[in-house]
Order: C-alpha cells, then structure tokens, then sequence
DNA sequence: CTGGATTAGTACTAGACAGTACCGTACCGT
DNA sequence: ACGGTACGGTACTGTCTAGTACTAATCCAG
C-alpha cells in the first residue's frame, strides 16, 4: 500500500536485499585479491555493511564464496547461450559460423570472466565442485549446444564428420585456446585487441571448414 | 677423511645442498596447498631443515616461490624440449606428428604439471612476471619450435599453409586443449585414461591434416 | 686440533583475520 | 503505537604466520 514512496530501490523484498549488496561487493573484492586475499571486514566495509550482517546472510567465508561464484557463473553462462542460440543458418556456413566465433570469444575474453575462470581453476583443489560447475556451465554447456547444431548439419550434407561432440570440441577450442590460455598467464597486462579476437575467431572457423567443410557448401 | 662415509648426498658443494632440499620441500608443499596455503615452518619442517636456514637461503617467501617456479618450469621444459626434437620425419606424416602429439600430451597431463598450471594461473595476478615465464617457456616455445618445423614441411609440398605460426598455435591446441581444460577445473579428481589422451591426439592430428595436409602425402 | 661459519632449536614480535558477543538503534508488519 | 527482528558499530577471542633474535651444538677448512 502506503502509495507513492520508491526511495531507491525499495522495489526489493525489504529484508534481502542486503543479501545483494553484499553479493555485489564480494565479487569486486574476491575477483581482485582472490580468496584468501579477501578479509570479511572488507567485503563488509565495501557493502556499507556491518560484519555481523554478513554473517547473518551466509554462514560462512566458503558458503559466501561458493554461493557467488555459482551465481556469477551461472548469469554469464546464460547470457551466452541466449546469443548462441541465434546461431541460425543463412545458408551461408562460414558467415554463420564466424559471427557466432566473433561474439563468443569475445564474451569469455571480458576481463571480469577471465579472472573468475583464474579464481576458480587456482581454487580448484580447495573447491572441487566450483571447478566442476564451472566446467560444466561453460565449455560444457556450449560445446554440447554446437555439437546438436553440427549434428543437424551433417545430416543436411553442410559439414562431413563422424563424431559431433568431438568436432564441437575441436572447434570450441580452435577459437577460443589461443587467445584464453595466453589470457590465462598474464593478469591483465598486455590484453589483446578486439581486432585480434576478431582474426583468432575467423582463422579458426578457416580450420574448421576446411577439415569438415563440403565443397558444394560456402 | 674417515674412509667411507657418503650417508647420501655429500658430492654436493657442502653448504649449499640444503638449498636443494629446501627446494624440494617447497615444491611438494606450494604445489600441494597453494601460495598462501603454505606456511615457511612447514616447508623447514619438511625439509628437517630449522626456519632460520630457509631464510638464509632465500630472503622471502615471495624469492623461494618465484625462483621455485621459475626452476621448475625451465625442467619441464627442457625435457619436453629433448622430445620435440626427435620430431624428425620418417615420411609417414601422420605417423610422426601423432607419435609427438601423445609424447607431448602426457607430459603436460602430468598431475605435478597441471598443478603447476593450477598455481601459477591462480597466482598470475600477484606474480606477473611468473605467469609470462610459465608462457615463454610452455606454450610459447613449443609453438614456435612447431612453426618452424611446419614451414619446412610446407616448403616440402606436405602441408599446405600460408601462415606457420598461426598453423601450429591451432595444431598445439587441437591436441592439448579439451584435455588440458577440462583438467584445470577438475582438482586431481577424475583425471582422465592415457588411452583417451591417445585418442585426443590422434584425433587432434587428423583434423590438423584434413585442413592442411596435401592429397599426395599421408 | 682449532677457529670461524653454518645450523638447529626455540622463543619472540608484530600483525592479520575468521568468527563471536554485546549493545543501542532503526526498521517493519500488525 | 508496539514488539520483535534486523542492523550498525565496535570490541574481543583465538589462531595463524612472516620474519627476527639468541644460544648451543655441529660442521668444515687449514
């Protein structure tokens, strides 16, 4: 009731929406100092937070940890499978392919999702099963996704292959290995060019045709 | 003098051979809980070796973790290096590069390399200068000792390409990338059959020649 | 054998951090 | 307006760790 009276976001479920806060300044702080480089008195001081709320909303350092990078894994993956499905054949297969490459690659190079995937492999041993839910919510999910998508195709004579799955690994990785594993090592510095990605992109797709390609086809 | 007596190392430098068992301690330690997870009184522990030694050795625990990594990762490299080189060709292409493939393959599946990796990736933010050695050293080399074989190859008439380098940054990847990401996310657990690294080899290599090779050679 | 250096052992300093306790206040549904 | 819940602030406990200080035992060369 009570009318007009949004402050600012008022809009929330009034008690839990510190829960969001926190969440949001938890990312900032895990994503630049890492896991153990994070004190809860500085995800708290961020959130504008008492400690003592923070250990109201989640129980523990791990169950915070844990329940954001699911969260943060689990948004990104499905803001990439929303434009991977747009993947619609024009008739024209290396187009098709390229334009997917091109907004892929670059949706996995923001520097945000590199240093998660770097947060999560470096805590792979400590959090087995963050490792795993990365695994499977990113390569995982996508790579399944392309190898339908190549299946239908090979059934209307586009591409030649015998093994689906494989050649959507080989092609999820020809585009995307050389500028992530670089990615990987070097924090920050030195990042490539979105021209660059854009040249990986399609020097892959190049690869992919050509082993799989048929020549009726282009 | 006392006639017989190697209890068991003294060939080395007397003083400093307790570097080298520092070293090792501090190998199995980081590699097992992490740059912050270890602490200098477990690596002196292991070692049997007092706290006060470790610091005369190394000024840091910062030094022992970087001059660790960077010893490390040259041995790796060395010896993967010994291996490329047998990459001669007996005429049989594809024979040649899968018998390289699945040598390489295995050395960098190794369970201490990918920790190695784990580590060094979850640390590349705080190490900078760590991460571009690992990345010289690892895929950089590798790579580039490749391109240069390729374009042998290519002036030979056996493979078709107009760019080396880019060939064999897809060529090294083709072979290594599913296996080696998908082991980044999975800590020790479910590591994967050499019979499967084989066959990610294998099959990495016959797209590699589907694309490039020439009708006239197998 | 002897003198100088290295080492083990142990205790200590100083700082950081996860998690808890407590108190007074602000919010919220009714 | 009321009563309970959530919250801010702050102080506190217990623990851990990098790095240092100091002494006594040990090693090694000449």
């Amino acid at each position: 009731m009570t009318s007009v009276r949004e402050t600012v976001n008022e809009s929330e479920p009034r008690a839990s929406r510190k829960r969001h806060v926190i969440l949001q300044a938890a990312r900032t702080v895990f994503l630049r100092n890492g896991y153990v480089g994070t004190s809860m008195d500085e995800i708290a001081g961020l959130a504008a937070v008492s400690k003592q709320t923070v250990y109201k909303h989640f129980t523990d350092k791990e169950c915070l940890f844990s329940e954001l990078v699911t969260t943060t894994v689990s948004e990104i993956s499905d803001r990439v499978h929303e434009e991977l499905l747009n993947l619609e054949d024009s008739g024209k297969l290396e187009e098709d392919l390229s334009a997917w490459a091109r907004r892929t690659l670059a949706s996995v190079m923001q520097p945000a999702v590199l240093q998660l995937r770097r947060l999560v492999i470096g805590e792979a041993t400590r959090f087995p099963e963050l490792g795993r839910t990365f695994y499977e919510l990113g390569p995982r999910r996508t790579i399944e996704t392309l190898a339908t998508v190549f299946a239908q195709l090979a059934e209307r004579g586009v591409l030649q292959l015998d093994d689906p799955a494989l050649a959507a690994e080989h092609f999820n990785w020809l585009i995307m290995s050389a500028p992530l594993n670089r990615a990987m090592f070097f924090g920050d510095d030195q990042p490539l060019a979105a021209g660059d990605l854009d040249r990986y992109a399609d020097a892959g797709v190049r690869v992919f045709i050509a082993a799989h390609g048929t020549p009726g086809h282009e």
